[in-house]
RNA sequence: GCCCCCAUCGACUAGCGGUCCAGGUCACGGCCCUUUCAAGGCCGCAGCGCGGGUUCGAAUCCCGCUGGGGGCACCA
């Protein structure tokens, strides 16, 4: 039987980076074992639930890839299910009254065990376990009700969650026999810590999904990212595409400590895909994200400088900083100008005479530049650049020359002399 | 306080009793390349938390300690 798992965030915010590794890994799992990934949203608690979430979370996991079988379910379209199931407890005997609530009976004797997917043998102590509030007073039914009797109408078949729910699966286990239903297998991963230790959070960074996504992070590398949080296929493969990560993907390896989000290597690797797409797909990619962001520049000549950024910038917000002094007006520091007025005004001649106006024959004027003046290339350079892109970090100086045009590159250059002096 | 979970380089991890004086990747340091920044190449730094067992043999198994994390709601 192909297992049925599911993700089931509370529409409390934004998809947290977290959420998406659990949703990640059941989405892998699911694919792995041709089985079924389903999206249900846990909309008990209306007071707390903030407009607009569901529909970002959706969109979120979307742009992620990670879509799901079947229809989007609301834990709120299933309370009267919930409500009468627990009326059938009671009835039975095994839930009862209480101020208007309803609670389960709970075994205060022995203990409630589960062989874990990742972890093993847990066992949890009876004499723990409340009388769990199943149905509140106003009638809506709690998460720990809720939850497993939705799993149960679902067909779920494995439970993979974070391991702040562990001390929820004795009680939903306990709900489930009540219900005389065969509880699914449960697995808990661990959490996702930030830099410092502690459970990631807004002060280390990016955090929702929508952040990574206007960063200019590519969705394959935060996928083949998250993947690596937990999980490894061997010990030295590091790059994997999707299907890789679905074909190899096992809970098997997937480890039970916790991971710290590393903001470092993410970079390093949403650069490797930046890289390794062709020419054609960055610049695409990189419009794309630029329109998305509310950019309108030229696309001619985005797609022109692309080809100088692509392997320079490790995500695609870097693009307006980096290469921007192409599409609009500079602001030079004149301190880093500071005794170059003659190596200006001869560039500013030399550029005006050159004929045609390449990279190459603008690389030759200005190395010969540099020559007559006795100056390193590197010296002679760092004036020019600045001038002309208004920072000491730029693609390459030649190249940038010439897509900016002689007019331009001239008048800036003219500016920057007029500056030193 | 009680309960549960976790524990290999700074980070992610490989290791499922000998093939490990512990391998890979990021970060970091050095060198090379070089018009800046990157990218790329080469080299390097760095780890089994502690203490007991078990065993001919332990990073690997068991126990304790310590440390970290999570949970103890009519929140999810």
């Amino acid at each position: 039987m192909p297992p049925v798992v599911r993700f089931a965030p509370s529409p409390t915010g934004f998809l947290h980076i977290g959420g998406v590794h659990t949703a990640l890994f059941n989405w892998l799992f699911a694919h792995h074992e041709d089985g079924e990934f389903r999206l249900r949203i846990e909309n008990t608690d209306t007071s707390r639930e903030v407009a607009e979430t569901v529909e970002q979370i959706q969109e979120s996991l979307l742009w992620l890839g990670l879509d799901w079988d079947r229809e989007v379910t609301f834990q709120l379209d299933r309370m009267e299910h919930c409500r009468k199931e627990a009326e059938r407890l009671v009835a039975e005997g095994t839930a009862y009254e209480d101020e208007g609530a309803i609670r389960m009976r709970m075994p205060d004797e022995g203990v409630t065990a589960w062989d874990d997917l990742i972890r093993g043998r847990i066992e949890y102590p009876n004499e723990k376990l409340e009388d769990v509030v199943v149905v509140r007073a106003d009638g809506r039914p709690t998460y720990n009700f809720a939850s497993p009797v939705e799993d149960r109408l679902d067909s779920i078949t494995h439970v993979l969650r974070g391991e702040d729910h562990i001390s929820n699966t004795p009680k939903q286990i306990r709900i489930l026999e009540a219900l005389g239903a065969p509880p699914p297998e449960y697995g808990h991963l661990a959490n996702i810590l930030g830099e410092d230790g502690k459970k990631l959070s807004k002060r280390h960074g990016a955090i929702s999904v929508e952040e990574f996504r206007r960063d200019g992070y590519l969705p394959g590398a935060l996928v083949n990212f998250l993947a690596l949080l937990g999980w490894s296929y061997d010990d030295k493969t590091t790059i994997m595409s999707r299907d890789e990560l679905i074909e190899r993907f096992t809970l098997e390896r997937v480890g039970a400590s916790p991971a710290t989000f590393d903001y470092a290597k993410l970079d390093w690797l949403n650069g490797v895909y930046l890289r390794a797409l062709s020419p054609e797909e960055y610049a695409d990619t990189l419009l794309a994200y630029l329109r998305e962001q509310g950019f309108e520049w030229d696309e001619g000549l985005v797609r022109a400088a692309a080809v100088l950024v692509q392997d320079k910038i490790a995500k695609l917000g870097d693009f307006p900083d980096f290469a921007g002094f192409l599409f609009g007006d500079v602001e030079v520091d004149v301190a880093l100008l500071d005794g170059s007025a003659s190596v200006l005004a001869e560039a500013e001649q030399e550029l005006e005479s050159l004929e045609p106006y390449t990279a190459e024959t603008i690389e030759a004027g200005l190395r010969g530049l540099a020559d007559r003046l006795e100056l390193k290339p590197r010296a002679a350079f760092v004036p020019i650049r600045v001038a002309v892109t208004g920072s000491k970090v730029s693609p390459g100086l030649f190249e940038s020359l010439e897509l900016l045009g002689r007019e331009k590159s001239v008048e800036r250059i003219r500016n920057a002399k007029a500056a030193a002096a």
